[in-house]
DNA sequence: ACCTGTCAAGTCTGG
DNA sequence: CCAGACTTGACAGGT
């Protein structure tokens, strides 16, 4: 099984490169004249659009080939107060420039919508906002020259005490959409509320491909199923997508808070993991999400280093004995 | 240079 | 009906 390693967003390596610069809505109202207000945006964005592609020049020197893309890429982009622009002619080039280098060097990209995008809300405004979310990342996607292979992964949402009312409207919602919003979607057990079950049954339901994070069912575990259990229905959500499945790896910071990331990944419960799936998994990829980004990525590179059944390809990925 | 409170956004719980 | 927790990188405004 051919392993690849990725991280999220920004590096803790790459000095003074946030892709994710931003200007609060106060501060944007406070400057007199709109139009110097939204140039000044775009410059962010442009500016954090330059600072992704120096991201991926450094993924491409660590052999990097999985990475998530910030998804506050453009500052206030859906932002009420920001209604009526429309940043993408200004920016085009620097998003054409940073998807062909995506391409050109073999990367797996994609966007996570935060925690506001949600489609099982039985608020129309709450829906109304999270479609132009999605909307807005799709466009971004499409920007950089970036086909289907390039998702956008979300969270089934929230239950509001009725978890089978609330599966029915996302699926009410997920027919409505445009394909080229449709296409994208992939699916995440969350930690609070739809188990790795329950998203794999809807995920296969609804025909989309199942991101699988470890550390989730882990807090979040439902009746216990064995991730590995679950794996061959996992993996065949992704029958057809023309993508290795995908994983989320972390650990919890500490017993007490066993929800949040810790600075870096404990590697046994991975390793097992993956010597569970190996023969029947020919590919795979691991989103690493922890504190220290890609610095936890090269440390678990080394933990991984010459354990048994693993072998080191190169600076970012492994192959497992099946 | 460094510190602290605040920030667009949703949901859930508890009062 | 409302306040607070959850969570997070970066701003804003202060020393």
């Amino acid at each position: 099984m051919h392993v690849r390693f990725g991280y999220v967003a920004m590096s803790v390596n790459v000095a003074n490169a946030s892709p994710s610069k931003t200007m609060t809505a106060t501060q944007f109202e406070k400057l007199a004249d709109r139009e110097a207000a939204l140039r000044k945006l775009e410059r962010l964005a442009m500016e954090n659009l330059h600072n992704t592609l120096r991201l991926l020049r450094h993924n491409r020197a660590y052999d990097i080939h999985v990475f998530r893309f910030s998804s506050k890429l453009v500052p206030l982009a859906t932002h009420p107060i920001t209604e009526g622009w429309d940043p993408f002619p200004r920016l085009s080039e620097s998003f054409r420039e940073l998807g062909e280098y995506a391409l050109r060097n073999g990367m797996r990209t994609s966007f996570h919508p935060d925690h506001f995008t949600v489609l099982t809300t039985p608020r129309e405004e709450v829906l109304r906002v999270s479609l132009l979310d999605l909307a807005h990342q799709v466009r971004m996607l499409e920007a950089m020259g970036l086909g289907a292979e390039s998702k956008c992964n979300i969270h089934i949402g929230g239950t509001y005490g009725n978890k089978e009312t609330a599966l029915e409207r996302f699926r009410s919602r997920f027919v409505e959409l445009p394909d080229s919003i449709r296409n994208r979607l992939t699916l995440e057990n969350d930690d609070k509320t739809y188990t790795a079950l329950e998203t794999l049954r809807f995920a296969e339901e609804i025909g989309v491909p199942m991101v699988l994070d470890l550390h989730h069912h882990q807090v979040n575990p439902g009746d216990g199923e064995a991730a590995a259990e679950l794996w061959p229905r996992i993996q065949a959500t992704w029958n057809g997508t023309g993508l290795p499945p995908k994983i989320h790896v972390s650990s919890p910071k500490n017993e007490k808070d066993i929800r949040a990331h810790a600075d870096f990944v404990e590697p046994a419960p991975l390793v097992s993991f993956l010597r569970s799936i190996a023969s029947q998994t020919p590919a795979l990829d691991i989103m690493i999400e922890a504190k220290q980004k890609d610095s936890a990525l090269f440390r678990l590179m080394k933990d991984l280093e010459g354990m048994d059944g693993f072998r080191t390809t190169d600076g970012a990925s492994v192959e497992v004995n099946g």
